[in-house]
DNA sequence: TCAAAAGTGTTAATCCTACACCCATGG
DNA sequence: CCATGGGTGTAGGATTAACACTTTTGA
């Protein structure tokens, strides 16, 4: 007889960028609920713990079934457990956030039961998914003022333009493209690669990388 | 038949204030285990999560139950569950971090396994303690920044030397006074209460206390 | 009257913001 | 040759850090 016990769920809110009109905004995969309860719904990709998996293996292991996604950036937002979520059985819901390259984003499983919603945007989600994406978008922006996760939106090399646009459509305001090259050409989390953006109808950007240092995943 | 299943526990890192010649500094309460693993060992309290409790109320009870304190600000941490933490079964530990009153502390429960420490120098703890204790310190420096956290650790009405104390004893460095009481004052976080501190060999300082406002306990 | 911390004032350095202006390319 | 974004320069304001100096108490 199973008593009543406790149920550990990992689940992931993934960020990509998608292009609206010509400028990338922030998007998020989302997958629909194919049975009770909320059916239908559409809900933050996820599912139970498995005891020989970390957690961390748990989120990208249940982030690439669902979509097919590898993330560039994997980082614990928090630990959800009240006692009522809106489902049957005690649930603690471990939740991760990630972030994929555009290029990626672009190539998600062919699934009807997935899709990308704006962040800005999003349907009615199952059990209380509304406010854990609320709170993983709050924690993008401010991470976005002090580590260097941005550069994992974009491909390995891009234009600082290309860089502010990401900041741009996070943060939801436009910067000042002279402040913001200096910033973060101060922080030194930028290499020049030599190489020069070509094909566009202006200036040819200079490329840059990711400075070379092994990303702290927390 | 007991499958191998996944079991929630709730630990919590409580921090107080003790003297240390004439100066506080952080400290931390410890249980020693009365068990197998890691038996005789220091390890933070906490206990297993119950279906019908909320993981702050467990937080909140556990911490309650071994050293019998009331904390004035309570937070989660970070979720651990590495495999193989130390323990036979396969653990996941949500863990807390708590702030209780200087005052408070003096009066832990009597109990010969239950002892408080200085943050900077502690014993080898049970499990991953350690490392989650790390975190913990780190979180409380970053938080002192920008939030008013700190105020958690001091009584009704304080002056602002000693909060300034506070500060110095968590972040390991002295700050200059006159700086110090402006920028406290500018955020608008403390308010006069018209009373003075009387019986210090110097000239009596103005007493402050928190400004009113509910504390957002994420 | 002295030591010690409270509290105020001031200045120089630094950082941030806005914006002017030239550069290099595709159309 | 022009529109467009890349890239550099710079001046003013705001913020910060260091420290001089006055105030008020108990011993």
């Amino acid at each position: 007889m199973a008593e009543q016990a406790v149920t550990v769920a990992v689940s992931t809110v993934i960020f990509g960028l998608r292009d609206v009109d010509g400028s990338p905004a922030l998007h998020l995969p989302l997958v629909r609920r194919v049975r009770e309860p909320h059916l239908g719904r559409w809900a933050l990709p996820g599912g139970p713990l498995r005891p020989e998996e970390s957690l961390r293996e748990a989120a990208r292991e249940g982030l690439a079934a669902t979509t097919g996604l590898r993330p560039r950036h994997l980082e614990q937002l928090y630990t959800f457990g009240a006692v009522d979520r809106g489902g049957a059985d005690r649930v603690v819901s471990i939740v991760y956030w990630a972030l994929v390259r555009t290029d990626e984003a672009e190539r998600t499983l062919a699934d009807p039961n997935v899709s990308w919603f704006p962040a800005e945007r999003l349907p009615a989600l199952a059990f209380d998914h509304d406010e854990i994406v609320g709170w993983a978008v709050k924690r993008l922006k401010a991470k976005l003022e002090y580590t260097r996760i941005s550069h994992a939106l974009l491909p390995e090399e891009f234009s600082l333009g290309q860089l502010r646009e990401v900041h741009e459509a996070i943060l939801g305001r436009r910067l000042d493209p002279a402040n913001f090259r200096r910033r973060v050409e101060a922080t030194g989390t930028v290499t020049r690669t030599g190489a020069l953006q070509s094909g566009v109808r202006h200036r040819p950007p200079a490329l840059y990388r990711s400075t070379a240092r092994q990303e702290l995943l927390t």
